[in-house]
Parts: C-alpha cells; structure tokens; sequence
DNA sequence: CCTGGATATTCAACGCTGATGAATAAAAAC
DNA sequence: GTTTTTATTCATCAGCGTTGAATATCCAGG
C-alpha cells in the first residue's frame, strides 16, 4: 500500500530546501513568471508541501525573500570610507534607512506616503537638502553638482522601484543583491563619465528616436 | 437550433463597450485583479469575445488604457538600433514620453497622479510589464532580468524625480542634459558591471558601515 | 432578389494555476 | 508501547487565459 507518502526518514532539511530554490527561482523569473509547481520540481517535493510550510505563494514569497538587514545609518555617514566603494554604501544607507527592523525605518509611513502631499515634499527637501547637497559637497571638481544630480536620480529610483511605488522585481532583491546589481549604475553616475566610445557621433545618431 | 449565437442585429459598439469596462475595472482592480470574465459579465458578453477583439489580456489592457501607440512602442523601438547607444535611446524615449509637444503624453495626468492610488497601481505594471519584461527579452543572458531591473530602478528614478516628485536641480536639466549625465549610469546598469576594482575586498570593506 | 464571403458572437473545451482535505508514514512524547 | 504530533504525497477543486468550432448577421457582386 505504501508509496512515498508519510514523513521521510531523518532530518530532511526540506523547508530550507525550498526557500533556496524558490528564492532562485523568484529572483530569476519574478513573483509572476515563478509557478510553485515549478519551486516544488525543483526542490523535488510535492507541491501541497509548499502550502503546508509557508501557508501560501505570498508566504512563500515572504519567507524566501527575508530580508536580512539590520543595518541604521545615515546617508551622510556613507560618504567617509574607501572612495571606491560610495556607491555600495550609499545603496546601502538607502536600504538600511528603509528596513531598519525596530520599526524606526521609513518602512513606518510607507503605505500612505504617496498619496499625501505633505510627505512627498519633505522626500523632496530630503533628497535635494541632505543627499544631493552632501554629495555635491563631497565629490567637488567642476561638474560636481550634475554628478550629485545623476547620483540623486539613480539612489531616488530604488526609492521609488522599491518602497514608494513597488515594483516587484525591485522587492524580491535583498539589500545585498540591490548593492550588487545597481552600485554599478551609481558609481557610472558619481564619476560622471561621458560616452565611452565614439561620444561625438551621438547627437546625429539619436535624434531620430527621440 | 437558434441559440444566442451568431452576428447580432444592428451596430452596437461592442467592442468600445468591452474597452470602457475594462478599463474601469483595470482601475479599480489593477491588472492581476481585473479577470476576463469580470470583464465580460461586465460588457455582457462572451470571454471569448475579448480575445477575438484584442487577441489576449494585454492587448485589451494596452487597448483600454490608451498605451498602446506611441507609448509602450516607443520604448520598444529605442531597443532596436546600435546597442552602443541602447541606454540614451531608452532615456530619450522616457523624457519623450512624458514631454510630448501636443499634450499627448503622460504630462497631462501628472498633477495628480501621485496621489491617486489606481494611477500609480497603473503605472507600476505598465513599468514591470511593458518596460522591464521587454528589455530582459532583449538582453537576454544569463543575468537578463537582473539588469533589466537595475535599468528599470534607474529610469524609474528619472521618472520619480523630474516628473512625479520633481526635484528642482534635475528639472532644471534639458532633455539633452538628462540623456548625457544619465546615459552612463543606465548604460552601466543595462551591462551589469560588477565592482570594477579590487572586488574581492567588498564584503568586509562594507560590513562596518552598512 | 440571391448568393457567398467577411464579420461578430456564443459555446465548449484545454492546460495551467494556486489552494485544500484526506491518507499515510515517520518521529516525538508520554 | 501507545498516542500524538509532524512531514509528506495524492487527489481534487474552482478559476484563469486562451483557442477551435459552430452559428447568425451584415455586405458586396451577380
């Protein structure tokens, strides 16, 4: 009568297994694209054993994606240290201003923030005063200020992809996969580099797109 | 053996009347929460009937939601052409889509998008969908949807702050300004550059600060 | 007027999704 | 040694978007 049902021998780490697999899978086709029929191949498992451990495709999604921050500082604070590694700090002081776990992130005001006005005009104060200006400040040299603009634009997108509007790809990263995947575009932006090749061809080329 | 089948009498604009309801429960819904068949009880009309007319979901929500000529596409059309200047064609396409010369473009909602909660829903799949899944298509590769994200983070960011939540400095810009300062950092996103320098060091560099 | 294609509509089914209750086997508690 | 708790599979559900076929009306050519 016995097939392969009942509790497996052993301690299997299943639940573990899971989570790894779907945490792959989530980051690699989305929330949408990853099915739990294919988590539950993948970690060769049934796939009611998914909703028995995390209850649902949400909770398994919460679960896989915990994240694992538990960092507070300041955006000011990131600009001491190695020049070379701004960028990963800065992204860092974004997330970590976010997702300070005791609750005294900017997590708090989250769900309503953009619809209130108020709120969006002290971000906008924030951004310009505190960030924009220090980086500005920091970085000096004659284009500083279009730098601190670009830099600006690049960390206000992770707040906007990530917290104020989410995008869900933007939210299944963790903090270290936000750091990897977007202190390149941020460090482009603070060193405010120009075309890499053939720059003087540009103009011609593209004003017929846009 | 007549049954309710077959062309029905007269003219009636079916079809408009399927794009008004849908539209009106894309609103209220948002994409994922708007079923075809609610559509269809809606219009009082066969689920079949959608998909003879808009030939699937995303056709009827480009259709219904007016994004689908010179919109989407022109994003869609800044992925072809020199893959060298991929990043300032995308970056045009957005200041284009939103500066449109005859009040066509995305200006027109802008005083009030922010705080309807509907508009930003709207406005968050079409980034996830129509944005971010054409360009992982095109990138293809190993790490396609990662870079698509990090592109869609930092176009997101041009849009956040020079359209929904304007910051003085990056409004300022023109829109050639914008595509040279932010060419580069969406270029390096688009490619996925890891830490240029000294990589391996990262992790404990950044262990004490973040 | 008649006829034949083009058009618009419903019907019926498919394969897939996420979810759920029941059966079962091992482990843990008593 | 028995009972309870835990982990797992199986079988099935309703709902989803999509598709092929049937059917009724419109419209153009004779």
């Amino acid at each position: 009568m016995n097939k392969n049902r009942g509790r497996p021998r052993g301690r299997p780490a299943t639940k573990a297994r899971i989570a790894e697999k779907a945490r792959a899978l989530f980051l690699a086709h989305g929330y949408q694209g990853t099915t739990l029929r294919a988590v539950a191949a993948a970690a060769d498992v049934d796939v009611a054993l998914i909703g028995y451990h995390f209850g649902s495709k949400q909770g398994l999604f919460g679960e896989a994606m915990n994240i694992d921050c538990g960092r507070s500082t300041a955006i000011v604070r990131a600009l001491d240290g190695d020049p070379a590694y701004l960028a990963e700090r800065l992204v860092d002081a974004v997330t970590a201003l976010w997702e300070e776990p005791d609750g005294a992130g900017f997590a708090a005001l989250e769900p309503v923030a953009m619809r209130d006005e108020d709120v969006m005009r002290v971000f906008r104060e924030f951004l310009e005063r505190e960030v924009l200006g220090r980086i500005a400040d920091h970085l000096g040299g004659r284009h500083a200020r279009e730098r601190a603009t670009a830099a600006v634009a690049v960390l206000g997108g992770l707040i906007f992809t990530r917290y104020l509007n989410p995008l869900g790809p933007v939210v299944a990263l963790d903090a270290a996969d936000v750091r990897r995947i977007l202190a390149p575009a941020l460090r482009a932006a603070l060193h405010g580099r120009t075309v890499p090749v053939r720059a003087h061809r540009l103009p011609a080329r593209l004003s017929r797109t846009a």
